[in-house]
DNA sequence: TTGAAAGCGCTAACAT
DNA sequence: ATGTTAGCGCTTTCAA
């Protein structure tokens, strides 16, 4: 039932070397046979089987992307984005959600070297290493995305985070705030790290004194950011205006500021981080510092190709700077 | 440098053949010479090509699945259910988005052919049955998500859309509205049709006129929804309330009555659809009929893998049954 | 219990 | 300009 080239060949009354030449327009064909055998394949609606020819060395034409969570928006727009670029290209995404679990990472790394992908793009807070090393060691092309990896030369494709954490912290010192919150997802996390460190230069810059009590760790959920947003503001000095390491610890602290019957920007003003769909969701509208998804997804699918068709020599890593979109979660500080 | 059987063979002093047997557990192997092969497979670092596997004819254990838009978080979440499905009986996902463009379609559809998928699950708004029709030829294992395709016999899973509608409309007469309004996404797509004829049916039942200018199409975007629904607050007798075909619209429609001054649920009560991650993050949450995404994607899945199997012989199309889940932008009409 | 050998569908020298 | 043929890495009879 399944064409081959074989078929094709029959039918066209040609060998396979010639149908694979038409194929692939290598080596030199008259004008007449190949539109014959182009018109067989169509008749036959034959397809060349990409399995057969990956197998005889050539490119699967096929990336593996890993992000922690596919229904998360901010991955889910870094996704499209990767996909995007890389279906111009001709390249097929594997999807592959870890949850940041280092076991499903290696399992999906261990599937897509199975299955032979040209490379990966790495968006996972990977904590071992250990892992990624094994893939270079195996030569498979990687680049990341959004993470340092001290210790391992890759292609990365990063934001200027400490530049977005000095931007929000600029903006809100600039609206007249002193008392200014940081809601943090993960302190291990370097680019959270960076954010906080961006935000509180910021402040220092400024003159504003830094209280170490006002700065916390939200978590990845809805729930847990509302948490420990709802302790921050509970404090016995509460703050006057909080930054949030991403969109949905933003949209937590919107949440429990109204839960405490504080309005936002009134009695509080609200910077997020990333930019996503969310941001415009949500009322008040989310000032926010934006991340250049749809540029991130390019220079990483970019870069990986490069690496697949050995057109690099040497890593580098791109550093993508971030722009602070002003809504209405912030305002002047209240006189 | 690429490990191969041969590599294995040749390092535990057996045949390629004997390996293979050890790799797949078939054939019967001393349990000697299997550990043997087990340990040299380690110490190699060896993991089997399913390029080649593929090849002699076994499955590549890769499914695909197209969707409109991998950005927009309900199509993100089917996907997140989907993958984990197939995670979990060791398939990797091809991710398609389509942007519902039936020539993007037909090209991944052919990529997908081309690489020998074990299997499609389509959760597109396909116009053209035409591309189907070419795959059901071809005997490539197809499950239809979310839409139906009543010239075609093929596995589905899908929600009561009906049902859905009925619930939204029921709740919203029960709370005393008259008035109320359906914004819908695109009338073509039955499932649209559906929702709308629910609702319209509940208000039928409970004796409540119905007012064909009431309803009215917003679109994909959060631009577009907004237009369409301020135009409907700004009718001369504007609804009370208002069904959204998806949490998307519902969510422009709130927007759209806080910029009419108009307070929800208050002045307005509004209902979504779907359930997505949106509807617990604005402010009011989101009343909304629940989709079980999770089981969509679960039972796809499964009915795919049957089919992949050959453990079927009959098409079936499983109906799902969708939730009212109440929030707080929808209330009892003010006196 | 193990191995030799014939494919799977295609590409890429190398002949003709 | 076209065809012959030897692989690519693996699975699977069929012998031994």
């Amino acid at each position: 039932m399944k064409r081959t080239i074989y078929d094709v060949a029959d039918a066209a009354g040609v060998s396979i070397a010639t149908v694979s030449k038409v194929i692939n327009g290598t080596g030199r064909i008259s004008d007449k046979t190949r539109k014959h055998v182009v018109a067989v394949m169509d008749r036959l609606q034959y397809k060349p089987s990409m399995v057969a020819s990956a197998l005889t060395g050539k490119s699967t034409y096929t990336i593996g992307l890993t992000i922690p969570d596919l229904a998360n928006p901010y991955f889910a727009e870094i996704a499209r984005a990767v996909e995007d670029r890389g279906h111009e290209h001709g390249f097929n995404l594997f999807i592959c959600s870890t949850d940041n679990d280092p076991e499903k990472e290696d399992r999906y790394f261990s599937l897509l070297t199975q299955k032979r992908v040209d490379g990966i793009i790495v968006a996972t807070r990977t904590s071992k290493e250990l892992f990624l090393k094994q893939l270079v060691q195996k030569k498979v092309p990687i680049v990341l995305i959004a993470g340092e990896m001290p210790a391992l030369a890759l292609d990365t494709v990063m934001v200027d985070d400490y530049l977005g954490g000095y931007q929000a912290g600029s903006h809100l010192v600039e609206l007249g705030h002193r008392r200014i919150a940081i809601l943090a997802e993960d302190l291990d996390h370097i680019s959270n790290q960076e954010r906080i460190r961006g935000c509180l230069q910021a402040m220092r810059d400024h003159g504003v004194a830094i209280d170490d009590s006002l700065v916390q760790v939200g978590g990845f959920t809805l729930d847990s950011g509302r948490t420990a947003a709802t302790s921050l503001l509970n404090g016995s000095e509460p703050p006057t205006a909080l930054f949030a390491c991403n969109d949905l610890l933003a949209i937590a602290s919107i949440q429990a500021a109204r839960e405490q019957g504080l309005k936002v920007p009134d009695h509080l003003s609200v910077v997020g981080f990333d930019n996503t769909i969310l941001a415009t969701m949500i009322d008040p509208s989310l000032t926010t510092v934006a991340q250049p998804i749809q540029e991130i997804g390019r220079q990483a699918v970019d870069l990986l190709i490069q690496e697949i068709r050995n057109e690099k020599s040497i890593k580098q890593r791109a550093v993508l700077l971030p722009e602070l979109i002003i809504r209405q979660s912030s305002a002047a500080i209240e006189p």
